[in-house]
DNA sequence: CGGATTTTGTTTCGAACCGGCACAAAGTAA
DNA sequence: TTACTTTGTGCCGGTTCGAAACAAAATCCG
């Protein structure tokens, strides 16, 4: 007579003990029951009663049937719920608009791309990035609770305000928090959606670091240091202890102008060898001899100039040229952060591809204590993590708060 | 007939925040019930519990005479009980050991200083310290609860080994934190003494961050970057909310090595222009085209340099030669970081003093984002950070649960 | 000077949250 | 089948904190 009862009425434990164990299913450590009474450090009987109370807001599902396994009660497997809630996830680059709905577990739908709109202008491309995600969310049946949008460029905190928005020339200052907020109320997110739909945005490195940091090449890691490069140059991102520092302002970990050669190439910044000018698309080509071809993308000629590293002797000269000068980049700052784990992403993760040995070499080389100073450079694994790391970001209150998720 | 009552029996509430609230106290923000009820959040009652506890504990004396203001009823101060108990407080320096008596409150007893000992192996040293320290805990009626000391080399996590003992040629990795405890343990403390007596170690410029943080110029950051310069070179250290950020391995922030003019003095490393090498005392006596006095201690006569700025030509050439070099460091730092204060100690400060407006004007023009890059470097203002930071690590797990100091 | 007002501190009660324990459930091992 | 191991749940109680009423101690103001 108990199975398929009604939803159990909320228990008197666990409240503040959601949060945690919500972030644990989410990013895939603890699959049981069990295994929450061990991460959590608390008693069989609370975490069944959190186990059933975010079942009961809808957010996770226990396999009916039991997960068999050693000896003992076979425990029944916790799952983020496939028809739980849904944030919109929204991300502004150099090439258009990127959005898609994201449920928690780091689980995307395949992002839907939009080429830029003629008008650049802040407003213009804010609505139409809030507009593209109010179509995917009035296209489902899952609830929406939140907009997340990833920049391109630095995000001053907590005013969230744009700077240096150099690919689409908006004003420094352009106060997007603010903008996407307004955008998102205006357009329709459906009867599903709760109102008024909650905003953030934050920058796109910062984002993907966190994304790594919970669903890629940076789980388990303590201190992660992320470093990515794409059209707009060098950005990075640092995950303390499972919080991304963004520093007093929102804009620690700009490495873009760390010198690196103080005979290299002139950068817009007014000084010579930037990590930026010495490791874009740019340097690799210079560094070859070559001259890339007109009318292709600028980043797909340099992938595969990469790629043909291991062919082509002008290719591998030139990726280890630019390697000595990434490695250099990333054990200064390496030195100053003392990371456990180096993630690279765009551009720098073909570049470790190519010569993964040479990057950890060069690095290992200038780290100052030898052995103790030797740090993991590994390859990002998430194929969209900006996009990613915005769902991390609209989930953010959620997985601090479970009971905040509306019924 | 209440007054003089017996100690009142533990009251049933305010557990959780006895750490927060003594912590507050601690660092001399909220001197009444009432500031606690605002800064913890808590009702008046919970306050009220909490002050009663901590009373309970011996740590804190709430004053019998209420102190005067505005309106309404008066709120009585809470101070730390003067009669509370100490921790032993130990350095090493490379001019010779010191070692004090602290409560909480940053209320450091007058250090005492003694040399060098003929042999400067770590057992022998350690236990020198291990016994001076004895020695006044010996002293006094009050009891001592733990013992730390602060290293002049980076140590460690969380094995607690010294690395690069320069000054004293200590193999790289000394167990240095075992060593230190079988000394404490060794010691007599007398019998006010916990037994056994908890021991901690840590490097000293971290541990001089950690107390301008908290009692110094650092109070009311958010994010603070120390650095400091001395005999040993240059230290660095990074509190985020509160928290030494001390990187993966113990190893963060140690940024001697930082390249700030390629074309700049060699270094031990192998570089050239190190901030370790270009902004050491022999740096400024080669800036000025003097040579130091033979006999007379080098850090001396350096700070008398810097003092002569004002009214010597070559000395104010020379501490700005240096300023620029150290501000080219510090605009690289704080590039990564983004701290929202910089406080300097050391050498480091008295070149700060002796030319403020220039070495925060190059900082600001090679920091990246104008005036949202633009941070405030003050000077540090405890007489002995690395002291005062020893006895916040050894006071730090009562501070986190005052409920475990021994009754 | 004396009451009104304001602010602080305390007491009492109850709610929220979690651990301990006993028991039940569901598998494996022999 | 029996013993054992592990997992899940119901019940009790303890701890901790908030709400509210009351009490206390000052200033304000007529």
């Amino acid at each position: 007579m108990q199975r398929d009862a009604h939803r159990r009425a909320a228990p008197d434990r666990g409240r503040t003990l959601l949060g945690p164990a919500l972030s644990l299913i989410h990013t895939g450590q603890t699959p049981t029951r069990s295994a929450l009474t061990r991460a959590l450090d608390v008693t069989r009987a609370t975490a069944g009663a959190v186990t059933a109370e975010l079942e009961a807001l809808g957010l996770i599902t226990v396999d009916s049937r039991p997960a068999g396994g050693g000896r003992g009660r076979p425990s029944h497997r916790l799952a983020i719920d496939p028809e739980g809630p849904v944030v919109v996830a929204g991300q502004i680059h150099a090439d258009g608009l990127s959005v898609t709905l994201a449920g928690l577990g780091g689980l995307l739908d395949p992002p839907v791309h939009l080429p830029l709109p003629a008008a650049t202008d802040p407003v213009r491309m804010l609505r139409a990035v809030a507009q593209a995600g109010a179509e995917l969310a009035r296209s489902t049946s899952r609830r929406c609770l939140a907009a997340a949008l990833a920049l391109p460029n630095p995000v001053t905190e907590p005013d969230g305000t744009a700077l240096a928005a150099l690919h689409f020339a908006w004003p420094s200052g352009t106060p997007v928090a603010d903008l996407y907020d307004v955008e998102v109320g205006r357009a329709d997110h459906g009867p599903m959606a709760v109102h008024p739909l909650p905003t953030a945005i934050a920058n796109d490195a910062n984002l993907a670091a966190l994304a790594e940091y919970r669903h890629g090449a940076g789980r388990g890691a303590r201190h992660l240091l992320f470093v990515t490069s794409g059209h707009r140059g060098v950005g990075g991102a640092l995950v303390i202890d499972g919080h991304l520092h963004t520093g007093s302002a929102g804009l620690a970990l700009e490495v873009g102008h760390l010198t690196v050669d103080p005979q290299g190439r002139p950068c817009v910044c007014g000084n010579r060898g930037c990590l930026n000018s010495e490791t874009d698309p740019d340097a690799l080509f210079a560094a070859a001899g070559l001259t890339p071809e007109p009318g292709r993308p600028l980043i797909d000629q340099a992938r595969e100039l990469c790629w043909a590293a291991s062919t082509d002797e002008r290719a591998r000269a030139a990726v280890e040229h630019v390697i000595d000068r990434l490695g250099l980049g990333l054990a200064g700052v390496a030195n100053i952060l003392n990371p456990d784990r180096v993630v690279l992403s765009g551009l720098h993760l073909d570049l470790l591809e190519a010569a993964p040995d040479r990057l950890r070499a060069v690095v290992a080389e200038r780290s100052l204590w030898g052995r103790s100073g030797r740090v993991p450079i590994v390859g990002a694994e998430l194929a969209h993590g900006a996009l990613a790391g915005a769902a991390e970001l609209g989930w953010g209150p959620y997985l601090a708060d479970p009971q905040s998720v509306p019924v």
